[in-house]
DNA sequence: ATTGACTTTAGAGTAAACTCCAAGGTTTAT
DNA sequence: ATAAACCTTGGAGTTTACTCTAAAGTCAAT
């Protein structure tokens, strides 16, 4: 099994020695153990963990959210199938709502885009606020 | 014109006074005018301009991006078309990028979801980390 | 004319998420 | 065996985006 230190694991996803140590202090991802000598070893399963929060923080997630999101598990003693799925599926509505939003952005960009001709020309013609008032006309 | 007082519009978007000074202190929205007494005023563009800001800020755009979004507007005789074309489909590559990635999410939420009432499954195979790495694997 | 709700400014305080520093211990390469 | 490059801790500092406070001026209504 490979172990990583701290400063290998930083280097693979491209944060830093002290995020990692912020995310321990803030309940994210613990060290899988400790070397003889205290540094701090990760193994895949961390790794993963790992990849799952900067995932989660890229798209908009903050702490609190990426902490209840590694939170859902199925402890079928603990909780009812319907507590897990109604956390879920309210996490899945967020997420949906957020998708909905940047897709009007989306749609604001590329019709901005559309308007522009490209050229060398100073672009007096090209207005993004122009173009979300249109979306807002047709959207709310 | 009806014009709208800091505490009018602060109400009619939903946000503080507060917030409404510091976007001017950094640059995003000037009132229109000041009356007699110096109280600020905002007509419709301003809160029209406002209104975009706080879209913007709703989809993960944070101030300095919109910043620079605005100044397309604003600045629009100082730069070519090409430029703010560019820019403009930068931004909306970006905004592309986040949807994919959070429909990621909510494919892995759906799945996490849908499997929370199959019933038999080991619990410990039951989780949002394992469900998006089931789609990683059927999607990258 | 005075109360209460609004506004002004400058400046201090806050929360989240890092980021840096100091003072020291460990590992690796020469 | 000694430097370079890593790691440890605790704690202070930074950035972003507000949020609050104080002291004072303005406005509408009783």
């Amino acid at each position: 099994m490979t172990m990583f230190r701290i400063g290998q694991l930083a280097k693979l996803l491209n944060v830093s020695t002290d995020t990692l140590r912020y995310y321990e202090q803030q309940g994210l991802l613990a060290a899988s153990e400790r070397s003889a000598a205290g540094y701090r070893l990760y193994d895949e399963q961390a790794v993963e963990r790992m990849r799952f929060i900067v995932r989660a923080k890229e798209v908009g997630f903050n702490l609190k959210d990426i902490q209840e999101l590694l939170s859902i598990k199925i402890e079928k003693q603990m909780h009812s199938c319907e507590e897990v799925k109604t956390l879920t599926l309210q996490k899945r509505d967020w997420v949906r709502e957020k998708i909905a939003e940047l897709s009007m952005f989306e749609r604001s960009l590329t019709l901005l885009a559309s308007q522009c001709c490209g050229g060398d020309e100073p672009a007096n013609a090209c207005s993004i606020l122009t173009a979300l008032e249109d979306l807002d006309g047709t959207h709310q």
